[in-house]
DNA sequence: TATCATTTTTACCGTTTGGTCAAATATCTT
DNA sequence: AAGATATTTGACCAAACGGTAAAAATGATA
């Protein structure tokens, strides 16, 4: 006797999301934002999270298993982010324009999304416990394929040589260098706590970094 | 009746410290680096730390009064080795060779001592509970006083336009990606884990980046 | 070798933690 | 309204945690 739900799917299929699950669900993952990216995964706590997602921790539990599935639950949700700005760099555009935007969305992202990127770099700090295998296929294959493109246009000569990995490293550390390290930052800078104005600069720095010259020539070799 | 020590101080000053003192807690924080560098302060156990360092966990705290009292010892030490490399930015040098320099020993010391760089990043991460002090005080001051000497050489024409102290950034966040996002690293390359072999390509991608043209000209604006 | 300070160990404590359970309550469907 | 299902709660637990007390063992010193 096949039991049917509303997605089609047969026999032990989990029921559809009711309304309260899918609220609720949300809130948690919200709450679990916020203390997992200031805390890490250890000095997170449930009650801290349950009582940030304003509910009791046995009701937290009720609809994640255990501390680890939420932070997994996160983690897999966030790695489409990750990714979203990286897939867009395409072949056919010119390397100053293509590698300009990506750093613009990847710079944007940390702005836009600091926590996420800090619950990132907490994981991967922490030896990537939970998303290895995401790095080591998912990821390498994209960047195996942007790579390509960025050797084609060193090929082409219109991109300076050098190991085009090792160039989407430069990009990522230095973008998300401004979320993870937004305390150091302000701190050096000299600004208030919750103050993010130095997106600006950065953006005009990585454009002369990346994109321009830095150094005057002549003075090497 | 003023008790005097073998270091001259009077009155309630501390005892010399003994050969084992010394030797045991070299051992402590030695381990400790190993196990706060992996798992952040939360995720670290004293038991995990006293066992790391072959002893007991009271004997432990014989030495350190308490976990906290561990991580600063540690990050104290750290802060030294952290500012080594910045200070030797000359302002008689030529900028392509301080730069180039500059980047080298940052470089180096990510391969050297990335366990400190991991250390120092879980601090910044969670947003420099112990450091902060230092973040506005020394470091500040000490970019102030290189950002002038690089600006100097923005005025000379000797380097390109930029905010000084965002260049500073993008140099400590590229180097030390490669010892805090070392696990990304090597699966991105797909490297066995302890293979830091990317470094020699590293130190040639940040020369392109830093000292040479990256992009193609003419294609801009 | 006797004495004293230092070091190490054993046994323990109170708290916090992740997680469970059964009962109570609310919501949905008919 | 009634019954079934979904949600919430309070009480609880075992393990792990940071840390303590006091005695035992070791080392230095005279």
């Amino acid at each position: 006797m096949a039991r049917t739900t509303t997605t089609g799917a047969v026999n032990r299929a989990p029921r559809a999301k009711t309304r309260i699950q899918k609220e609720n669900e949300q809130r948690i993952l919200l709450a679990a934002l916020d203390v997992f990216s200031q805390n890490g995964f250890h000095g997170a706590t449930l009650d801290r999270i349950a009582s940030a997602a304003h509910m009791s921790k046995p009701n937290l539990l009720y609809y994640f298993k255990s501390k680890e599935e939420i932070h997994v639950a996160l983690l897999t949700d966030l790695l489409d982010v990750w990714l979203a700005p990286l897939r867009e760099i395409s072949p056919d555009g010119e390397p100053t324009a293509e590698i300009g935007s990506y750093i613009r969305r990847k710079l944007e992202s940390s702005r836009e999304f600091p926590r996420e990127s800090r619950l990132f770099a907490n994981e991967i700090l922490a030896g990537a416990p939970h998303i290895g295998g995401f790095l080591q296929s998912e990821l390498k294959q994209l960047v195996d394929e942007k790579a390509a493109i960025l050797q084609g246009w060193i090929d082409d000569g219109r991109l300076a040589p050098c190991d085009p990995r090792h160039l989407l490293f430069a990009i990522w550390s230095t973008t998300q260098h401004y979320a993870d390290f937004s305390v150091q930052v302000r701190h050096v800078l000299g600004l208030t706590p919750g103050d993010v104005s130095y997106y600006e600069e950065a953006a005009r720095m990585l454009d002369t970094l990346f994109l321009g010259r830095l150094v005057a020539p002549g003075t090497r070799g």
